[in-house]
RNA sequence: GCACCCGUAGCUCAGCUGGAUAGAGCGCUGCCCUCCGAAGGCAGAGGCCAGAGGUUCGAAUCCUCUCGGGUGCGCCA
C-alpha cells in the first residue's frame, strides 16, 4: 500500500474520466503525471503537476485542465478539497480519515513498506570482493554495508538476491600471499623469517605459518618454490577466506555465493566469454597507443590481444592478454561476468571501491556485449572512509602498524553503529567515522537519535501496559484513531506515509542512505511530537484516565516503531528496545 | 593530456524519474527547562546551489563550456 500511489491513481483515473466525457483529448499520455508530497506543508498533503504536464499535449491553459480535475477530485471521499496554485499545480489535502488509515494499516499488514516494484526480477549484487590476502579493512566495511543494505533495500521492494564475492584467487597476489606465509612457516619451524619487500608482512600469517607446521611438520623446509608454491597457496587463500567470513560475520554480513577466480582458468570458461566476443568481432590484435600527457617510463609498442570496448562506450581498447600469452585480469572478470548473465540475471549490480572507477567503462561495455544489451549492470562505487581519533584524523599505515581493520571498527563500536554510520553519506561521498562520534548520545548523532526513539516508543507501551491497556496490535489497528486530529499528530502520520514510497525510490536509485536519512526524519518527527507533549499535555502518548485516547496515540506510536524496526532491519541494524 | 566522481549556509552534508519561498545537524543569537525518558526544547540570523550559456511553462537537478577538488589511466589485481 502507497498513499501516493492511490491519489496517483485517483488522479489518473479522473484523468481518463475527463477524457472519456471530451474535457481532455482521447490519447493521452499519462506517464509524466506525478503525485508528491509539497516541499511546503502549507501548500497541502499532496501536489499533483498534472495540468501543466498536460497543458501542451492537450492544447489548453494549464489553470482551466487544473480546475475541472479539481471539480472532479472532490468527489472523492479521500479528497477533502483540491486548489489551483502557481503555474497550475494542484493542491490536495487528504480527508483526516486517509491519515488515520495509514496508522491502521502499518499496524496490521506487517510488510507496510514492501513493494513489488522489483516484480520478482533476478539480481546479483557483487560486492566485498576483497583479494584473500589478509583481514578487511575500513574501506571494505563501507563497501560491505552498502552492498548488504543495497541488497536487502531489494529484496524488500520485490526483487529476488543473490549476494556474491569474487574471490580474486588466480593473481600474481595469491603466489605473494604464499610466499609470505612460507616465511612464517619457516618461522613457526624455528628459522628466521624473511619478510622481502613486496611480501606481505603482517601479524595475521603467524597462525598460518604455525597450521603449516602443523600440517607439513619441517617437511617442506628448504624445498625449492615449485615445490610447495600450489599447496600452500590454496592453504593460505583457504585460511584467509575463512579470516574474511569471519570478519564479516561480525558485521552480521552474509554473502549467498563465493565465487573463485581461479575456478574459470583451466576449465575452458575464460576461452568461451572470449570466444562469445570474438564471434561478435570485438576481438583483435593490436598495438594501443600510449597514454597521453603522462607516458609510462619503460612504455614501448608492444601488438596484444584487445577487447574493442569502444564498441561500446569505452575510451579505449583493452587488452584482455599479456605480452607473454598469459590473461590480464580483466579477461576472468569478464568470464565472471559472462558466467552471471548465463546464469540468468536480469540485473547485475557490482559495488567497487572508488579506486576502481577506472573499470567502470570496460566492464559496463563487457557486459553490454555479452548480453547484447539485454542485462543491465550498474556498477557502484564506494568512496573513501576518513577516520578520526581524539579529535584528530587517524593516517593508517601498514608499517606504523595503525592499520585499521574491519574487526578493530566492529569490535570497538559495534556492528549496528558500524552499519548505520556507514549509510548517513551517499556512496559516492568520502565519509568520516569518528570513534568517539559515533557512540556520542545525542541529537547529532542521527545512530543514537534514531534507536533513542524507538527506546521511547517502547517506554510509552510499556506504561500503557502497565496501566492495564491493551496495546496489541490488533487492538491498537482497531483504535478510535479519529482521536488523532492534532496537527503535530498529522505531521508524523504524513511521514509514515511516505515511508513505501521512500523505500521504492531508494531502490530504484539503489541508494540505501535514503534509508538511513528517512529514518532519522522520522525520529526528529517523533521527538518533536513528544517534546510538545510537554507543553501541551493533550499531546502526551499516555492520557491518564483515558483508555480511548491512549490507544489512538500509542497506536500512532506503535505504528512509528513498526516503520523505524522495518527500515533498520534493511540496514541490518538491531533496533533498541532500551537504552537506559 | 584524457576519463569518472564531486562543488549547495561559517563547518559537515541531504535534496524525490525537472516543480512552488532550496533543507538538516553543528556553530552563532535570544528565550525556555522541578513535565510520558531533558543523553534537552522553541525561535531567529545565515544562500548568486562554483561560474557562464542552453533546453523547458518551470533547472540545485538535464546538456555544453570554464574554474576548483578527488580518483584512475598498456605488459598489477
Amino acid at each position: 500500500m502507497n498513499l501516493f500511489a492511490d491519489i496517483r491513481a485517483l488522479v489518473v483515473s479522473t484523468l481518463e474520466g475527463m477524457a472519456r466525457d471530451g474535457v481532455l483529448p482521447e490519447g493521452l499520455d499519462w506517464s509524466n503525471v506525478a503525485v508528491e508530497p509539497p516541499r511546503d506543508a502549507g501548500h497541502g498533503d499532496m501536489a499533483t503537476n498534472a495540468a501543466m504536464v498536460l497543458a501542451k499535449p492537450a492544447g489548453q491553459k494549464p489553470r482551466d485542465i487544473a480546475e475541472a480535475l479539481a471539480g472532479r477530485l472532490t468527489a472523492d471521499d479521500r479528497v477533502a478539497s483540491a486548489e489551483v496554485a502557481g503555474p497550475g499545480f494542484l493542491n490536495l489535502r487528504l480527508a483526516p480519515g486517509v491519515w488515520q488509515g495509514v496508522v491502521a494499516t502499518a499496524l496490521s499488514n506487517p510488510g507496510y513498506g514492501r513493494s513489488d516494484m522489483g516484480q520478482g526480477a533476478k539480481v546479483n549484487v557483487e560486492y566485498v570482493s576483497a583479494n584473500p590476502t589478509g583481514p578487511l579493512h575500513v574501506g571494505h566495511t563501507r563497501g560491505a554495508v552498502f552492498g548488504d543494505a543495497l541488497a536487502a533495500l531489494l529484496e524488500y521492494s520485490g526483487h529476488e538476491v543473490t549476494r556474491e564475492y569474487y574471490i580474486n584467487d588466480g593473481g600474481a597476489q595469491v603466489d605473494t600471499l604464499a610466499r609470505s606465509a612460507f616465511e612464517r612457516y619457516r618461522e613457526a619451524c624455528g628459522e628466521e623469517p624473511e619478510i622481502a619487500e613486496g611480501l606481505y608482512p603482517g601479524d595475521y600469517l603467524i597462525p598460518v605459518g604455525e597450521a603449516l607446521k602443523a600440517k607439513y611438520g619441517t617437511d617442506l623446509l628448504g624445498k625449492d618454490e615449485q615445490y610447495w608454491m600450489a599447496e600452500v597457496r590454496d592453504f593460505a587463500t583457504e585460511m584467509m577466506m575463512d579470516l574474511i567470513r569471519e570478519d564479516l560475520a561480525a558485521l552480521g554480513v552474509k554473502h549467498d555465493v563465493f565465487y573463485s577466480e581461479k575456478s574459470l582458468y583451466g576449465t575452458g570458461r575464460i576461452e568461451e566469454a572470449i570466444a562469445d566476443l570474438q564471434e561478435k568481432g570485438l576481438i583483435y590484435k593490436g598495438v594501443l597507443e600510449p597514454p597521453k600527457g603522462k607516458v609510462p617510463e619503460d612504455w614501448e609498442p608492444r601488438e596484444q590481444t584487445l577487447f574493442r570496448s569502444t564498441a561500446h562506450g569505452d575510451d579505449v581498447d583493452r587488452p584482455i592478454m599479456k605480452s607473454d600469452g598469459a590473461w590480464t585480469y580483466f579477461a576472468p572478470d569478464i568470464a565472471y561476468h559472462f558466467d552471471k548473465i548465463e546464469r540468468g540475471f536480469d540485473q547485475l549490480i557490482d559495488v567497487f571501491g572508488a579506486d576502481h572507477g577506472g573499470y567502470v567503462k570496460r566492464m559496463n561495455a563487457a557486459v553490454a556485449a555479452l548480453s547484447d544489451g539485454r542485462v543491465p549492470v550498474d556498477i557502484k562505487l564506494t568512496q573513501l572512509v576518513k577516520l578520526w581519533k581524539d579529535g584528530e584524523p587517524f593516517k593508517m599505515s601498514k608499517r606504523a602498524g595503525t592499520f585499521v581493520t574491519l574487526r578493530d571498527v566492529v569490535d570497538q563500536v559495534g556492528p549496528d553503529v558500524t552499519r548505520f554510520h556507514m549509510l548517513t553519506r551517499k556512496n559516492d561521498a568520502p565519509l568520516d567515522f569518528d570513534f568517539d562520534k559515533v557512540l556520542e548520545q545525542s541529537k547529532d548523532n542521527p545512530v543514537f537519535y534514531v534507536q533513542y526513539a524507538n527506546a521511547r516508543i517502547n517506554s510509552v507501551l510499556r506504561r500503557a501496559r502497565e496501566g492495564g491497556i491493551d496495546v496489541s496490535d490488533a487492538t491498537l489497528a482497531a483504535a478510535d484513531l479519529s482521536r488523532l486530529d492534532h496537527e503535530a499528530e498529522a505531521k508524523l502520520m504524513r511521514t509514515l506515509a511516505e515511508w513505501p514510497r521512500l523505500v521504492e525510490i531508494a531502490a530504484r536509485t539503489h541508494e540505501p542512505h535514503r534509508v538511513a536519512f528517512y529514518l532519522y526524519d522520522l525520529a526528529s518527527d517523533f521527538h518533536a511530537l513528544w517534546n510538545r507533549g510537554n507543553d501541551e499535555p493533550a499531546l502526551k502518548f499516555v492520557q491518564e484516565g483515558d483508555a480511548v485516547a491512549t490507544q489512538a496515540k500509542i497506536a500512532l506510536a506503535r505504528a512509528t516503531g513498526v516503520v523505524i524496526s522495518a527500515g533498520l532491519g534493511i540496514l541490518g541494524v538491531t533496533p533498541l528496545e532500551e537504552m537506559r
